[in-house]
DNA sequence: AATGAATGAGGCTTCATTCAT
DNA sequence: AATGAATGAAGCCTCATTCAT
């Protein structure tokens, strides 16, 4: 539909507030009637399009988590690559769900976390579900250990996609980040694994 | 000055392009005609807020850096004890410029870029200047395992960041935080080191 | 039929110009397509339920008239009695049509009027026919005398109406309100009678 | 002000709600901007014209209540007297009144009953005060009758008022109004008086 | 007979900026 | 240096009405 589509671009790129439905119609080439005619107003737009997106990935994403593997690098490095076949299928629907993450508005701020937060922990839940902590080293700290391990992997992947934002051949940029992550893993493994 | 008071929570609150003057004229209780007399537009006013929050901390900031101690560990403890004193003395100023890093507004996105650019080299050039890399664990890969270091520490940074904004006893909070970030540096310190 | 209930409603709480379409269709769970094939315009549907409702209570209160006694006091409890009934009997109705009356919309203000003359001198043709004059005192200004008695209803009919507004036990307030009304009627008696 | 005269007319003319604030700037001639730099919005307009409205007629009415005689209907007959005349020297403020009065309007209508109830009371208050009651006939419900004649006298006002609108001829037609308003009041007073 | 998608003008309000004083 | 009146575009949203199905 060509309205979640100007309005998944234009949230996205402004943010909640600054996004302008006259912008959208604009850019969707419909009325400013019927924009308001299916949505009661532009919060629902909103909400409506997080919605959506979370629908539209929770397939390709949670549902491939299950046969991960016990290893915990192992199951991080799958993540990431579904994570980078989910961004180069649906690079808006990826964008706009990254924004939503990180809304600001105090108008849906609040209705985002929550809807954010069980997702999270449905995420996360998965994440770090049957994964094998015989494999860490005797005496670690296991819970603080693979806190770390997460900041490492998130901070990894904000720095690679900042990247790709301004990449122009997504499909070897993917292949170059999964490539680049792995030395990543091998020193966490060595560092932390017995 | 009233202005940059009332200028500097109007836009930490609402960002860039949600912020009103007409809201900041209000609240330091200047006239529309000041405001513009001073600063020719919003951009201008709004990078001069930037420049000056920067010129404020440097000094509190970069300039402690110095002496600190050649340990990673040990500095990076000493630069978040002085993160968190400047976030407890310029709570404005510090919120202010967390807000102009995290400015998604393409009129102000890109100067801002330019200019956090710069600072945090300078930045993190300090922070790993003088760094004693032979204490690290022989064959390791040093630049990687700093920027997991790098990571973990944002990481937390970020996490403990979100607890603070419902505090209410922030000396206490400030205390608890730092207490709490050395059992992550414990273990990346025997992790990463001989 | 759902189209006039819902319409006469929302005609009577927010006036002609202010009374929206969109509400109306959606009160009545019909669609906007029908509303328009019944009726041409707005315009037409108000002018309609006018009528309707004209129509309506014509013979519960002009078909009750022809038998009322001639002395005029006596009348005119007849007639305050009458109208209480339709009050309990059609409130929408009869709030329609009070606010109809006093629409003040240009648009229909016109037609409404034109409507209502007709209505009234045929109404109040009725109420003072075969009224017995020869009751009151020689050598009063009979016609004048009728005005000031017709003023002095209305006067006490619009207070009254005022509370009822707020009531919640009507039939009590319709006797009350009777009961309240001979008073009034007494003193005009003894003062333009014989 | 031509704010206060455009927007005055477009209030007694369409009432709260349908006026537009698009009309009012238009026949203003003035900016959107500048009409709600002065009132905050068009409910801060709306009563900010009725405290205008009542403190530019509280003088010439009020006022001249206090030297009135003692008998009612002499004094009923000048407070007529003025009304015509501030009617004549204020047309736009008195039709705006009038019209804030019968305001319907749930958003505007709480607020201007309870300044209207002030004002009523106060008003009432001085015209019925120091009447002189040992004029009326002994035994009769003085009470009462006070009401009935002051719903005749509104009953007549209407009337008239009604008949003004479409005069070409105000002084003549005021002159005209008075003259015809004694015979009722004849009536009243050879009714009601011993 | 009935639906509801579609329109675009108009509703109130806020905006950054200018300018005469 | 300082005021605040003035502008008009743009903000979100509602409106009565039309039309293909």
């Amino acid at each position: 539909m060509r309205i979640i589509n100007a309005s998944m671009n234009e949230f996205a790129q402004k943010g909640y507030l600054n996004a302008s439905t006259n912008q959208i119609v604009k850019e969707a080439e419909i009325s400013k009637g019927i924009l308001f005619h299916y949505f009661k107003n532009k919060k629902e737009l909103f909400l409506f399009l997080y919605d959506f997106a979370v629908d539209t990935l929770k397939e390709d994403y949670f549902g491939r988590l299950d046969t991960a593997s016990s290893d915990i690098f192992e199951r991080l490095r799958q993540i990431s690559a579904y994570k980078l076949e989910i961004l180069g299928r649906f690079p808006e629907i990826y964008n706009f769900l990254m924004a939503a993450h990180f809304e600001e508005s105090g108008e849906v701020k609040h209705d985002i976390q929550k809807r954010d937060n069980e997702l999270l922990q449905k995420g996360y839940g998965k994440v770090y579900e049957n994964i094998d902590f015989s494999l860490f080293k005797e005496g670690i700290d296991i819970k603080r250990t693979i806190e770390i391990i997460t900041w490492s992997v998130e901070g990894f992947a904000i720095r690679e996609q900042e990247k790709l934002k301004h990449s122009d051949n997504l499909e070897q940029d993917y292949q170059n980040i999964l490539a680049g992550f792995d030395p990543y893993l091998d020193i966490l493994k060595k560092s932390f694994y017995k």
